[in-house]
DNA sequence: ATTGTTATAGAAAACGTTTTCGTTCGCGCG
DNA sequence: CGCGCGAACGAAAACGTTTTCTATAACAAT
């Protein structure tokens, strides 16, 4: 098809065919002005007859981009949240013509460590960075970027919100109303299971439990709220000691949907019907909630249009030299996802006519 | 702590410091011959001493290198394949100093378009490629990548085997011994849940399904094997259809774990007890499958180490000129995982002593 | 008419490597 | 003693861009 040789064609073939300079080739392709319309058409006509693509490599030694976004991604939990922000990452990137680098760190136990993190913070010429949660608050991590003058924006970070721009939900709010819905179908011992500690997410569904179980007069026993790690296993075994409690909850409320789900399993296993017995509901709106039985109650959280608009604000605030210093923020809506796993909670039986 | 200047320290300056030339940097640090043994420590030790890294534009220009792997992936069913290879391959990656790009192709129906496909392989400058499921045998996007004459490695192929290397594990046989592992329960009305059509690992698992009941001498009536693809839902789905059928199967395999937790959550909706008188397999080891209840019996596939393995073998050819041509192949272990989903046929007990 | 200003476009430097091609030097061999 | 040869290393070209600097032309303002 292509009578050229063997690697593509480059931007001096272009100027050659267009009888300009290469200097004219690349005005023209970068920004629009800089040359006569004449030219311009003319370069462009040829460019894409030629099908040409500026390399990439070169493109970054010379200039100031690289046009590659990083994501920095610990796996907790599934992989969930790891595809969905890859997914929104990866539109926004293709739109703006960058491409995706997603790193998965890996470590022993919670934290990777700040080595490995720096290191791989100044392998790559990112253009800029992506924080997902919990990595979205490693100071080691933060001042590591800093250090490198690399521009990012973080997914739900937990403090320091004035340190960079960010992309959030109102995980509180969510987790309120969640939390008053139980309310209102009659609950009133409403557990919660909760997720990692310094986790923001965890952090702040629970503060947003409480607040509605403030603001409705009861104070919550300790022992109401297990420790969960956002693990189904965990939620698992936390809704078996739940359910040992004399009296035991009506409710529970886990902070993700896969410890929901191991509540679900837990709640089988001991023969508690749900919802009859025992109303369960989750948060994330993971895909593993639409096949659960039965189907799970929780709030669909918008993790790819998150991503989304993190990478067009990392891309939009490019030119900008003082980007991180002006900060921005965008917060993006949840929405309560009603499916069977919540009902009447038990004892408004005997309240019914 | 640097006393350099803002960006990084370059190969000039570890010339500098170690009184030879850039030239000389470079043949120690890529090969280590070239160069006496007294320069050749000098060098290293400065290199180390000023954390140097060489920067990987320059080096992509220059030399034909880029160190930068793609892996392209279409979504279908979740996301523990993607995340499980993106695991792997970043691992394999990091150890050969080589960077992962992931794409994730989006698409409405069931394939993308040949051109977005063919774009994609130009856009970026590939060492090599790793193509998963179905864009294993997506026979357009094959031919856009020899065409670019990028290597390429694919997972788990289900046709063309002799067009490349690739990495593959025993599906067939896999699925074989699974359904033997029912049979040997007292199973005898075994179904089967098929996934999307043309995806190799659907093909193979019900091959090994069919070679499994034919050895045992049972015909297969079509109405036992059901239509899915792969998304927990057809596998609810399926399993309410199998059901009803009179005499339903007393054992249900699923062609993998998200659509076997379907079959659970169905089971569950129709209070048919499992294991007691339904049993339930899947396969894949995804995470779901451990919090379900009950605990999903089903096949380990180890995706991580497959999709490393690739990629050792796509940079393990990269001074091969001819690559492609010749074939090799690796072939990874499956293992059973034996939970509590699958037990003994109900129909077992009047056999009983 | 002269000067200043602006738009257009080319020449060339720069980016940080790898690699080719020499040059120098020491040394074995005739 | 002279010659050739290999090893060690430096000089410089090449990779494909972006960007700065400069030159020219066109045109407005004086």
């Amino acid at each position: 098809m292509d009578k050229s040789g063997d690697k593509g064609v480059s931007i001096k073939d272009i100027a050659r065919e267009a009888g300009v300079s290469i200097a004219t080739v690349s005005r023209v392709l970068n920004r629009g002005e800089g040359a006569g319309p004449e030219v311009r058409s003319r370069v462009l006509e040829i460019v894409e007859r030629l099908g040409y693509r500026p390399n990439v490599s070169a493109r970054a030694l010379s200039g100031r981009r690289n046009y590659l976004i990083g994501v920095l991604f610990l796996r907790l939990g599934g992989y969930h949240y790891l595809g969905e922000v890859q997914l929104g990452a990866t539109r926004a990137c293709r739109r703006a013509g960058y491409h995706l680098l997603v790193e998965q760190i890996e470590s022993a136990d919670g934290m990777p460590s700040p080595e490995a993190l720096a290191a791989f913070v100044r392998s790559a010429a990112f253009d800029g960075l992506i924080l997902t949660p919990p990595l979205s608050d490693d100071s080691h991590l933060l001042a590591a970027i800093e250090d490198a003058a690399i521009p990012y924006v973080r997914l739900a970070p937990n403090s320091d919100e004035a340190r960079s721009p960010y992309v959030w939900m109102d995980d509180q709010e969510a987790a309120r109303e969640q939390t008053l819905a139980l309310w209102d179908l009659g609950h009133r011992r409403i557990a919660y299971i909760d997720g990692p500690a310094g986790h923001r997410a965890a952090v702040r569904r629970k503060a947003g439990y409480l607040a509605a179980m403030a603001e409705r007069g009861v104070s919550v026993p300790s022992a109401w709220i297990a420790q969960g790690d956002f693990f189904g296993m965990s939620g698992f075994n936390a809704t078996e000691a739940l359910l040992a409690l004399e009296p035991a909850p009506t409710a529970i409320f886990a902070g993700n949907d896969e410890m929901a789900i191991g509540a679900l399993a837990a709640a089988a296993k001991h023969r508690v019907a749900v919802p009859e017995r025992l109303s369960v509901v989750g948060f994330d709106n993971a895909p593993g909630g639409e096949t659960s039985w039965p189907p799970l109650t929780t709030v669909h959280q918008p993790i790819a249009e998150m991503a989304e608009a993190a990478v067009d604000m990392l891309i939009g605030g490019f030119g900008d030299r003082r980007f991180r210093a002006r900060v921005q923020e965008r917060k993006l809506d949840y929405r309560l996802v009603r499916r069977q796993s919540a009902a009447r909670a038990p004892s408004d039986i005997h309240l019914a006519p």
